[in-house]
DNA sequence: TATAAACCTTACACTTAGGGGAAGGTAAAG
DNA sequence: CTTTACCTTCCCCTAAGTGTAAGGTTTATA
């Protein structure tokens, strides 16, 4: 199929596919009279577990090994739960950190009593070392 | 003073310091003879205001926003506040997101054997439609 | 005084993960 | 036979810097 089904199938755009493609990452064949590239079920069936992977926040770089080891039979699952916890300590941390900035923010937004006079406690917060 | 005060009384590296200038959002003046960026106390001030409000995920362009309020004497709170109020209802939908994400990671995680075998219910969920 | 270390400058390339759009070839439908 | 819908490559753009090179300046030391 062409590079449109595709791109429809896997839920993923035709850019985004196009750019997989050009970082190695799924390669499908290309006609030698068209140039337009031939995906496989198989293809797709890549994409999609890259476009999964991808909304559980893995970089591209992450998504090559995860789809390496995918691709491997006799990979150990060891390896991929490994990857997959070191991912979700690091959301751990993040959520931390986004929490207490969520807190510190709200807190300034609701002491200041956001009139039209120019006294505002978040301005002077963030001027603050 | 130079940019490396700048930068240690700042915080903020010599190459982000010279970034923000390079951006028009710090200028300092500029010496004709040496060509060195000499930077004043406000300057810094700016700086760190800079600085914390990117801690903050606010984006260079709403720290242009929130630094052009800042120089405004006249700038009426109500604005800041809707800015900071805007930012924390953004942070709670990625808070959200991130949980959800950790929560179905973690339950692949703990489904997955993580044996020497190939078997992985991870990979098989990601390949799932 | 000479030189080396520490500081400063600009300019360019690189990063992530694609998006926008131009110029041009191909295929299918009317 | 032409229009429309695809497809291709190519290049530039995004955010917020980081890395490196080549070269000028200032300060400390021998």
């Amino acid at each position: 199929m062409n590079i449109g089904k595709a791109s429809k199938l896997s839920e993923l755009t035709v850019k985004t596919v196009r750019y997989y493609a050009n970082i190695d990452l799924v390669k499908p064949k290309q006609s030698s009279l068209t140039g337009y590239r031939e995906y496989s079920e198989e293809d797709v069936l890549k994409l999609k577990f890259i476009g999964k992977a991808r909304k559980f926040n893995f970089s591209i770089n992450e998504c090559r090994e995860l789809l390496s080891l995918y691709e491997n039979q006799n990979r150990p699952s060891k390896e991929v739960k490994k990857i997959t916890l070191e991912k979700v300590s690091e959301i751990d941390k993040k959520l931390n950190e986004l929490k207490n900035l969520r807190d510190e923010l709200n807190y300034l937004a609701n002491n200041c009593n956001g009139d039209d006079r120019p006294n505002c406690p978040i301005l002077e917060a963030f001027s603050k070392k």
